[in-house]
DNA sequence: ACGTTAACGGCACCGGGTGCCATATGGCAA
DNA sequence: TTGCCATATGGCACCCGGTGCCGTTAACGT
């Protein structure tokens, strides 16, 4: 930790400090989105409304669409970790399916906010697209977690598979999550849609028969 | 046909004619990617190569990425009719795997050409971001298709997941086939990605706890 | 007071994309 | 032929996101 330098870790305390964080930035700028939406939004108002000047923004953030995805990678490292802890005598199904729910549990009060985020990244065609890029790594995770576990290499079809299915059996969780009033259960819609699409997966690595029969 | 006055189906044959075709502009355009790269070629480049102006190539496609997916609302279509007109008595699973399957089958002489457009479009950041848009109406088509057969909503849990699901398979598989030699075969990796991503899809439609319905 | 260190922010520039508008090119009718 | 109509072309100015460069500013330690 105290060697780490991480990214945000340790500020510098040397220099001139910085005048702003990106926590700050993101409020400001969901406030700005939620009352106008996000394209219609210029970065330029962005940092107006921050009272920074535009180049100072692209120093926070490296990209607009940047600003909607929070700690993305230290909580990829969380999730790596929940799998990596995992008890190996938990089946591999099951341990996937626990990792991904837990990852995606929140406290009651950063519910609103998360909904508002995960809003932006599914509906706002720009965000979207980019997340597929973000999600990348989110695959490469269960990717690799699912090659060790079954003995294969990550470059093999079904840790692949598996590295999609779950990304999209989340995704279409989250989006059926949306489409609701707030009472429904995200983690109830997030362990079927991993429960359906998983249940294919965990078999014998090759073989041809049939199993799409009834 | 002649009153329908499609996007590209009938020549108007008054006023000036067109100077190139999308096909002559992807053909010119793919062997600069080939060169250079998709994002080291700039539009300006691609349309001086064609000798057309910048602003001509824009009403030829709606955007540079829109290059590299040459007429896909048109095999969108065909797509649906293969869904469309499958014997009723096929089971659902098996229905939507023979499709996809078919979808993507090519002459051997247009697999090369295939390749490289699909290397694109998994392979440069921009694109693969984009493919998430174009890749929402194939989703839809699934999903709509899923819905009827299952007699659900198209709004529910289980053809929005199918929708995901199929095409995670479709694009791991496509990714594996990409990553080998052009030895592989494509509708191999197609059927046994869907297969096994879609075993879990065709249980019991809900159980009466949580799900939501009408 | 001075140097070091790092953040700030203006400026010019790039590339994708759009609205506007004048111009070019064909068919067809008078 | 002349002239009209319909359509495509392409130049221009402009917007927006993003970057490289560089001088400026604000803390710290000595």
């Amino acid at each position: 930790m105290t060697t780490k330098s991480g990214k945000r870790s340790s500020p510098p305390l040397m220099g001139r400090p910085r005048v702003t964080s990106r926590a700050a930035l993101e409020r400001l700028a969901f406030d700005l989105f939620a009352e106008q939406g996000f394209e219609e939004t210029t970065v330029d108002e962005i940092a107006a409304a921050a009272g920074i000047g535009r180049r100072t923004f692209f120093r926070y953030f490296a990209s607009k669409n940047d600003l909607v995805w929070g700690d993305f990678e230290e909580q990829l490292e969380t999730f790596r970790k929940l799998l990596r802890e995992t008890d190996p005598c938990v089946p591999l199904l099951e341990a996937v399916r626990r990792a991904v729910v837990e990852f995606n549990r929140f406290d009651v009060g950063e519910v609103p906010w998360h909904r508002q985020r995960m809003q932006l990244i599914l509906r706002v065609p720009a965000l979207q697209a980019d997340s597929t890029l973000r999600y990348a790594s989110w695959r490469d995770v269960v990717r690799e977690f699912v090659a060790e576990r079954m003995g294969l290499p990550p470059s093999a079809l079904i840790p692949r598979l598996a590295g999609y299915a779950f990304l999209s059996a989340s995704i279409a969780a989250y989006e059926h999550w949306l489409s609701r009033d707030e009472g429904s259960d995200l983690s109830e819609l997030l362990d079927e849609a991993i429960r359906r699409v998983g249940s294919g997966l965990g078999e014998a690595p090759y073989q041809a028969d049939a199993m799409a029969r009834p």
